[in-house]
RNA sequence: GGUCUGGUAGCUCAGCUGGAUAGAGCAACAGCCUUCUAAGCUGUGGGUCUCGGGUUCGAAUCCCGACCGGAUCACCA
């Protein structure tokens, strides 16, 4: 039971008892006490007023006198106006930082909660990973942990579209222009070598219409008629036919790719449980499509394209199958959807994909609704605002897409810099802990810097201007755990980290502590209701700003008083642990030292 | 045009299920290391919470309208 529930039915017996008022536990309006108030909680009283027939002054003295006379916990209350502030007492906060530190698994929930499917990052695979995707990644990876502390058992998944007119441009382009190059000779991770030759595609194709469209070709038809997009397309068609020779390039070229992924993934520290791939889906979606058409869900127009009628939803029409036959991207999340749901037994299916795709998923979930899938209706499309450069949003064509393994590169090298300017470097580093320091933090301000932000909110980005490492950053935070790490190595040999006397009186900072770390299990619950890492961002924060505050003012292994030093120790110990646990959620690593 | 979404300090963002004098960080300025890690701490300045109505004891928060921005409404994925 929380601080929060035992003093709401305190309350409500309270108004019972002196008003006659049967309140409901939402009328109980319970928050923290303004810094500038003494009191740790503070009921607002308002909501009794009207039915208590009295001043609001007056209701919360005769609230307060009655909470403190029939509530051991209570130690001392004011009223101010109509807020009623309460002190809690010092042996209840001690008692609940004992309780917390015996929990190994303080602040997750243990209500089982079944299965919940996350697909993230979801890249094509013509070219490297960029911040877009870096955004997705932390958020789909941040919400799996989150969720998890929620009680869910969570399947991480990622769908790889590996097939399509933007693989056979990087193919074509790499046939007619790459003399053979590969990753190993060329040095270049396969990633970015595919999306050199979908970019070089690219400009050979503008060139190509650019030619037609001086020859007096209307430049609608010159794109169409351009001999490179032709040959694009007949690429595809022949990758569709099975052609042995396309397929082997395919999987040659894509093989260079997913490396090129797997690579970044590691770095970036995400990873998945089971990946889906594209070429694999688009089939099973095609069957069900036709198989929708012939229970009469679909119909089939006259030049053979198959449409959804979506209007009886307030929505339009929806094309399933091109006139051709071939698949569209509907088609292939209705195939992926049907093989998930064959292998695992989900409850919640989550889609982590950018707020550009709602209409996408507003329909895909009618429709699988409609094909007679229970999960369809549930679907939750975790819709994430876009990263925008102070120039407007990302082009990848254009050239001004920030690339993920360069950015986590500038990163690494931004914390190694700032390590080497400390005054307090540590003296004996080693070489390679200062590259996994610099690793952790570098990642940590990029990680904490997107992961802040409301993910419903677009965002800015400003590659002109460096992340910052001070202030509320990842690594403020890291450094607030390292600085207590290295306390706590020092004691280690000082004391023992036990809290045997209850009776210590506790001063402002420490009581703030507890408080603060008292509030974790419902920041995790708040984070997992809301799919939203920013929520523990925030709290991460506060606690952080906490204790520093605290360490400023009070010496933890000079206090001359044993117990109190031991209570200092102990509760260090547990601020450590809490922050290290709630950047576990967030993907963040944190160091021993830095 | 329809739908969705946003507008809070010079900048980046919290706060939004209504509560006390709207908060952080960055940037600027002024202090604090012989003492547990100064990536820290303390202080100063900085606001018509886009605007106008409404609801009420009380509105940045809820409702209506206006203005401005973004997304989306493809036989692209």
């Amino acid at each position: 039971m929380t601080i929060e529930q035992t003093l709401s039915s305190l309350v409500i017996k309270a108004v019972k008892a002196l008003y006659d008022i049967d309140a409901a536990p939402q009328q109980v309006q319970l928050q923290k006490t303004r810094p500038e108030f003494e009191g740790n909680l503070t009921v607002v009283v308002f909501p009794f007023v009207k039915a208590a027939r009295k001043a609001p002054a007056q209701v919360a003295a005769e609230l307060g006198q009655w909470l403190q006379d029939n509530g051991q916990i209570i130690s001392k209350f004011n009223a101010v106006q109509g807020f009623l502030n309460l002190s809690i007492s010092d042996r209840f906060w001690l008692e609940q930082l004992r309780d917390m530190a015996a929990n190994e698994h303080y602040g997750d929930s243990t209500e089982p909660r079944g299965l919940m499917m996350v697909e993230y990052s979801s890249p094509n695979t013509n070219k490297p990973l960029h911040l877009g995707h870096v955004r997705n990644n932390l958020l789909g990876y941040s919400i799996a942990q989150i969720q998890e502390a929620n009680g869910w058992q969570v399947v991480k998944t990622n769908i790889v579209n590996d097939r399509g007119i933007h693989i056979c441009k990087s193919m074509l382009a790499w046939l007619k222009f790459g003399n053979g190059e590969t990753p190993e000779s060329s040095g270049k991770k396969g990633d970015h070598l595919i999306g050199d030759y979908y970019v070089r595609f690219d400009k050979e194709y503008k060139a190509q219409v650019a030619e037609l469209v001086a020859g007096g070709m209307d430049e609608e038809q010159a794109k169409k008629e351009a001999p490179l997009i032709k040959e694009a397309q007949a690429m595809l068609l022949q990758w569709e036919q099975g052609d042995a020779e396309v397929r082997a390039l395919w999987e040659k070229m894509n093989s260079w790719v997913y490396a090129g992924f797997d690579e970044t993934y590691r770095h970036m520290g995400v990873a998945f449980d089971k990946i889906y791939y594209e070429s694999n889906t688009y089939l099973e979606g095609k069957k069900e499509v036709e198989r929708g058409l012939a229970e009469g869900k679909f119909y089939r127009r006259a030049d053979n394209s198959v449409w959804a009628d979506l209007t009886e939803n307030g929505l339009d029409e929806k094309l399933l199958l091109r006139s051709d036959g071939t698949s569209v991207y509907m088609t292939q999340d209705i195939g992926t959807a049907k093989l998930r749901f064959q292998d695992y037994p989900i409850d919640k299916m989550v889609y982590v994909v950018g707020n550009e795709q709602e209409y996408h998923f507003k329909v895909l979930s009618i429709l699988l609704d409609r094909l007679g899938f229970p999960f369809g209706k549930e679907l939750v499309h975790f819709s994430y605002g876009m990263v925008e450069l102070p120039n407007g949003k990302m082009k990848s064509r254009e050239g001004t897409v920030v690339d993920a393994d360069d950015l986590m590169a500038a990163m690494i090298q931004d914390a190694r810099e700032i390590s080497k300017d400390k005054v307090n470097t540590l003296p004996d580093v080693t070489p390679a802990e200062a590259e996994e320091i610099a690793r952790k933090v570098g990642l940590g301000a990029l990680k904490y810097f997107i992961l802040k932000v409301d993910p419903r909110k677009n965002m800015l980005f400003n590659p002109a201007e460096s992340i910052d490492f001070n202030g509320n950053t990842g690594p403020f935070i890291q450094y607030t755990y390292a600085r207590i790490r290295s306390v706590l190595r020092k004691a280690g040999t000082l004391d023992n980290l036990t809290i045997d006397h209850l009776t210590i009186s506790l001063n402002e900072k420490e009581l703030g502590l507890i408080q603060r770390l008292c509030d974790f299990p419902a920041v995790v619950k708040q984070a997992g209701d809301e799919f939203s890492p920013a929520v523990i961002c925030n709290y991460a924060y506060a606690l952080a700003c906490d204790f520093n505050s605290f360490y400023h003012d009070y010496s933890i292994l000079n206090e001359p008083d044993a117990d109190k030093r031991a209570l200092r120790i102990a509760l260090s110990a547990e601020v450590a642990r809490v922050i290290a646990r709630a950047m576990a959620l967030l993907g963040i690593e944190v160091p021993e030292r830095m």
